[in-house]
DNA sequence: AGCCGGATGCGCT
DNA sequence: GCGCATCCGGCTG
């Protein structure tokens, strides 16, 4: 359940601060997802910082292209991408406009509209695996790129995607650790932030290099 | 319970 | 062309 006065959007002033302060205070936050079915609701229990032009790990690294281009907006918006050739991932964007900042929303525990985000996740095998993974909470919530730059901070309450002040983890319960699948110089940064012991939150995994077909050739010798 | 490979499209070098 | 802010199924122990 959710109290009416956990309810209220989170203002653009939240987004409008160092992403590295925004990250974790977005961890018991209550994201929603509206549209002509019933709307899902879930608690944010694991979220990744892209600090822009200073983190090789972010899409903004090397500058502003196309696709990135809603992360170098105003804060308080959407940016979905389109990974892997079939899946989908939601970041918000934060600090101030021209600064390419976000948060990947990487895991949540779906409180409402459970039915409508089994219905998009028939495999998940329980309740805590809806949204477990970046992929999987955006589909949970039916997110493409269609909401890439959604205004986030609507006082619209059929706005399709917004975010209520729900109730933040309290700092004892927040852990930090580096990012998930990550590489190279951005791997050392402890910014991957979640709640302690939820179950919705996804294994962590170290980056896998992808070995080339020259090394796998190489290794079977006998043929 | 943990590792590995395939699926699959597109952004960037 | 390469590699990806991933997920899932199938394999091994």
């Amino acid at each position: 359940m959710i109290a009416d006065h956990d309810r209220k959007p989170l203002p653009r002033a939240f987004f409008h601060r160092p992403v590295l302060e925004v990250a974790p205070d977005l961890l018991g936050r209550i994201l929603v997802r509206t549209t002509e079915d019933d709307p899902v609701e879930l608690r944010l229990t694991e979220v990744e910082a892209y600090a822009g032009r200073l983190d090789p790990g972010s899409h903004a690294y090397r500058g502003r292209t196309e696709r990135n281009a809603v992360m170098f907006g105003p804060p308080g918006h959407a940016y979905v991408y389109f990974t892997y050739g079939m899946w989908h991932c939601l970041n918000l964007v934060c600090d101030e406009e021209g600064t390419a900042s976000g948060v990947l929303l990487r895991a949540g525990e779906v409180l409402t509209g459970r039915e409508q985000a089994r219905g998009r996740r028939p495999k998940a095998r329980n309740d805590s695996e809806l949204a477990k993974g970046p992929a999987r909470l955006a589909t949970a919530l039916g997110i493409d790129r269609v909401l890439n730059g959604t205004d986030v901070c609507a006082d619209d309450p059929g706005a399709p995607l917004r975010v209520l002040t729900g109730t933040p983890a309290p700092d004892h319960r927040i852990r930090t650790g580096p990012r998930t699948g990550v590489g190279g110089a951005g791997a050392t940064q402890p910014w991957r932030y979640w709640i302690a012991d939820d179950p919705s939150v996804s294994p962590y995994r170290a980056h896998q290099p992808r070995r080339r077909r020259a090394a796998l050739d190489a290794g079977s010798s006998d043929v």
